[in-house]
DNA sequence: TAACATTATTGCCTTTATGACAATAATTAT
DNA sequence: ATAATTATTGTCATAAAGGCAATAATGTTA
């Protein structure tokens, strides 16, 4: 038995839902699905899944070998991918998924010259806050906020994600600017949507968390948004420095300085990560855009 | 190219760093191997190995394939070892849904049991007096009252369903104990709810059927509440032996005895069964509730 | 409720791929 | 230089997978 492709074709009748539908993707017909899974099922001694004639699913041993199934018929496709494109030039797909904040101001405006340097790469990129797998079929690079999921992974710190308090000079000269943070809880806020609500002002006196959220007037997962209402003076908002810079140097924000540093979460040492694949690293698009990004985003920020 | 067979061979022949080593343990000729990992580098498009007719040396990328096909290899069994201990021994989730009345007083008493045996085993239990499909819906056995013949179903009397009729003493001194069938028609009537209507009261005389059904006072798919209610004296009802034994060993309801036998469906053996899928390889933690619960309630009913 | 259409499976045959065995070529140690 | 070990290649036999048609089962629709 060809364990291996009849690992593929489980894994796309699994997925699929259908032996029919999966063997028109391998283009053969469905008739060998049926015979290769069972013969997989033989192998194993388990029944994978449940078939009539309308619906096939999985028993609960399928779906624990089918998402194993998921990760290891990936790894052999990036062995693959690795050894096929060693020592190639940088060419091919390359997935980025980004932050939206991130990408928007930082990325994006990175990668003309990065498409300049390799015109091979044809340049994939998602921008969403949710959070990527890396590591079933979807990205190459992923850059967000939070630490790597697992040890294939490899996260780089790319640059601080320092939170800092900004208003609209307007804002501040109707409503007055703030003396101290508890004054906070008295002004106008714009907040970030995160899964457990607004992100909330915080700080730390005395060793001892403090919520300083000032009333809530509009709360979005959408930064440039929020700080579109921030420059029309609608309210204070926690804002990431690198995202506002542009706009403090305009004048059309302006910084909130406390004797009180505040933060929107209790880790004060906020960073936007690069995370990647360990292995991929090896695959030279993979390489000279993880280069490319650290050098010109570690260099300027 | 049966790839992971050739990605096994490779990956021997780096570990020993012979063809002929690696031949002897897959007990096939040097050769087969030999085109086995030729095929694979054409596939990959890379050399793998520096084969002399005295040393076989892995090229760079040879050496970062085989690390990465190691883990691979490796990942590949453990899934499948997943695969077979949950084939050897009972564990996972095992879904169970049961008839209220029966889930409530026969099978959660012994459930408790249950989990101390099978420890690994978490029981998802679910009452419902709903036909449930067995298959399309996600259960592993189904408890309930009749079935219909099914190739893929297993079906197992786990005792019997005699339906009596009772009432509780102080009903009986108000109303007057019926002395036969006919006087039931002028009697309080406490039912269950089926698709088709209250269950009737039924009799078979001289092979001709009759509806001796009493005024309804109540009707419920709720057979402890209907219990509750001729308890309370509210009238006669046709309950399950096993639903009600408990009442009449304590004496608050009796059990009605004519000289004809009462019935609530025109078949006269009616049973609670226990019903699970056959499938080709069996699956331990059905195995271990059948039998357990076989029995258990074959033995005590 | 009954006819229909879809879908998985099974049987039979063809095609493809792998194993077996012998012969050959190449390289290293003696 | 010779011998011996070892990988490779050629040829054939065998096993496995694909192709196609027919069947059985099931869900849908009129």
């Amino acid at each position: 038995m060809d364990q291996l492709r009849a690992m593929r074709y489980f894994s796309k009748v699994a997925e699929t839902g259908s032996f029919t539908k999966a063997a028109s993707i391998f283009a053969v017909p469905p008739s060998s699905l049926s015979r290769r899974v069972a013969d997989l099922e033989k192998h194993l001694g388990a029944t994978l899944l449940i078939r009539s004639t309308r619906v096939v699913k999985l028993t609960e041993v399928g779906q624990i070998y089918y998402s194993q199934l998921e990760d290891i018929l990936n790894q052999i496709e990036q062995s693959s991918e690795t050894v096929r494109s060693y020592q190639a030039k940088p060419m091919g797909q390359l997935r980025i998924s980004s932050m939206v904040g991130f990408g928007e101001r930082i990325l994006m405006p990175l990668l003309g010259e990065f498409s300049g340097l390799y015109p091979e790469i044809i340049l994939d990129v998602s921008l969403s806050d949710e959070l990527s797998t890396l590591g079933r079929d979807d990205v190459d690079i992923a850059i967000r906020g939070g630490y790597a999921p697992n040890e294939r992974v490899l996260a780089i710190r790319l640059m601080d994600n320092e939170f800092i308090p900004v208003a609209a000079p307007k804002y501040l000269a109707e409503m007055g600017t703030p003396k101290n943070v508890m004054e906070l809880r008295h002004h106008k806020g714009l907040y970030f949507r995160t899964p457990s609500g607004p992100s909330p002002w915080l700080c730390n006196i005395d060793g001892q968390w403090h919520d300083v959220s000032g009333t809530i007037v509009a709360v979005s997962n959408n930064g440039r948004w929020l700080a579109e209402k921030a420059v029309a003076g609608q309210g204070i908002m926690m804002a990431a420095r690198w995202a506002v810079t542009s706009y403090i140097e305009s004048g059309e924000l302006e910084e909130l300085l406390f004797d009180r540093v505040l933060h929107i979460t209790q880790n004060t040492d906020l960073a936007v990560y690069l995370l990647y694949q360990k292995q991929r690293y090896l695959v030279p698009k993979v390489k000279a855009a993880v280069d490319f990004l650290v050098a010109r985003v570690q260099g300027k920020h």
